[in-house]
DNA sequence: CATGAATGAGGCTTCATTCAT
DNA sequence: GATGAATGAAGCCTCATTCAT
């Protein structure tokens, strides 16, 4: 009995092992290459395993990409959460908001990369994550123009700007990365609040 | 005497249709799909031409792709600088830009969607199409910062973001249009120009 | 009835000597590129009119090969037939043989390009042209093997080596003409009526 | 403990004997064909396999076939000299020289039909190849003109010479196999050594 | 479970031939 | 007759996916 659940235990260790290498794999073979560009072939090889290795643990090749951007997704989505949460005011929960987005990028470079690089957004999938986290931006938004804090304007234009600033921002940073991931998030969100035109 | 001259008028017409034809159904297909979604066939068949004729004008897919990004690009580029030229500040220069490049894209939604949709930057062309803009953008950041009109920032990082903003904010409206290409223009210009707090 | 007579000899005029562009472009195309190599268009180009006029002219691609191949054996025939009538005796006609060869080559360096040169005997026209030679040549080394004149041994065999000789000898030689056509007709000659080792 | 390498040598047994079927099977349907009629789902289906497959084992048409030409050249080249280093002197040499052709013909048709046959010589591999037999009967022939055992006279020519006698005689052999290779050696290497004419 | 050999549909491109003018 | 634009069958090659071991 004993014998038998660790014997499950050991598979299972594998198992998962294995699914480690291929997600972290196809995560760097995805960044470096874009999607029409990575090979399933490249992909497991990248991981040391077999091609039909491959397809024990994902469907297809579009399948880990989904995978990919949708766990990139909900960890960014959740720490923003976080950061909204800790937040006193929309001025204040933008400005964090954008402060994670860099920083998440700094760490997860390969995972940017595959979201927001070239050869990105031309998935449904990268489109309907971006246009979540457009929706909570114009929720905030909104909460700003009512109170007072935030300028009057449409919210979900000035949604997709913010959106749009940060991607390209940092897709350009990813690859002249001569300056912080605090430097560009300071910036950025800067820009985003004040715009480039000194006050009155 | 003037027989030889007609017949080639009238051969140079027919090649003119033609080439018109397949241009146009490039755009529509190249900007309805994307670069690898759009197959040559689709191209010809929607130009109502034979494959082969396809590369009668072309010599490769890549080809028409780069024609029309090129072609794009520097029409958006003359626009801008008649509208520049006539602007009497920095902060207006950059106004007007955005307007210029709503208007465009108003006017060529295909060429848009190819240059700046989905499936879009994966090609050096469009990078480079869009690195040109962001030049032209740093000069015009630096220009304000220096006479003061703009505040200081890292003017490289806010012409990313810029161009970001204006991107992703077309793209959005290129697929939701209920409102006009003036009020997008409108409220993206004044969030690049004063951000979302409200002054004081 | 003059002028009908007169605007017919001046088409027929203009036929033939467009057809004589024609034949002379293949003969330069079909030499300079080999069979598949030499593009219909090119042929046309080189003659300087439509890709439809080559058609007028010729129903396939492979009839003007056909036709220049066949032309060149002909006239190349009746040249040795001369050359053989006025020889007294086996090794005579062997030796003018070869020496009509290599002076119709000098003088028909494409044809002969076509003929025998790199991606030529592809072709059966090409092959039964070779035979035809060779059948030629099997008939007269037969008589001098039965007068004596002749070592005796396998005529065919013979025959086809004589050939290759000739014909490898040319090519090498249209492509390295340091030495003159008479020299290598020599050389062959002597070749094939001695060897090459030395007399006892 | 052997499982892994049982498998690996079952795999690399697979491998094997496909890359065998797709060689056997190029060199049937090259000599049968030539390099232009060939196509690769020819090869493909001949071998019993899929196109793909064919493209495992080799990067493109062009590839089996320099194969198989490059070593049926190494091949013949390694017997010839084998040959030659067991000949006395020139004129043994050539004779076996030849005698070793004709064999491997007898027992490489379609290797031989590929490098020799129609629709050959048009690709630069086949014509070097050709050149370095003919480099190494130069040498024999200098050779044998020094010692005296050779008749004076210009050794490029006759090297070239000998060369088509043997490529056409086999060409001419292959296809007619009413007589031994060893008859048509003989025959063969008898005209080269002392010519058609009876020495008085 | 793991493997990698095998598959074949599908995409790009060429070019001999046709045909409307 | 002459023209060259148009055609599409056919060939090469790729790669996501399957499957026998």
């Amino acid at each position: 009995m004993e014998a038998g659940t660790e014997k499950q235990d050991r598979r299972a260790d594998r198992r998962a092992r294995t699914a480690r290498e291929l997600v972290a794999a196809a995560e760097r073979v995805l960044a470096a290459k874009g999607y029409h560009g990575a090979k399933v072939a490249d992909i497991a090889r990248e991981a040391g395993v077999g091609v039909g290795t491959f397809y024990l643990y994902y469907p297809t090749k579009e399948a880990v990409f989904l995978e990919l951007v949708e766990e990139a997704a909900s960890q960014l989505k959740a720490q923003m959460q976080e950061a909204s949460s800790e937040a006193s005011n929309p001025a204040d929960v933008s400005r964090r908001r954008i402060e994670v987005f860099f920083h998440f990028a700094a760490r997860n470079r390969d995972l940017f990369r595959i979201i927001f690089g070239h050869d990105a957004s031309f998935h449904d999938v990268v489109r309907s994550a971006q246009s979540m986290f457009a929706a909570d931006i114009v929720q905030n938004i909104r909460g700003g123009m009512e109170n007072g804090v935030f300028r009057t304007g449409h919210p979900e234009i000035w949604a997709q700007a913010l959106v749009g600033m940060c991607i390209h921002a940092v897709s350009w940073w990813v690859e002249h990365d001569e300056v912080s991931a605090t430097e560009v998030a300071g910036q950025v969100a800067a820009l985003a609040q004040h715009g480039m035109v000194n006050g009155h």
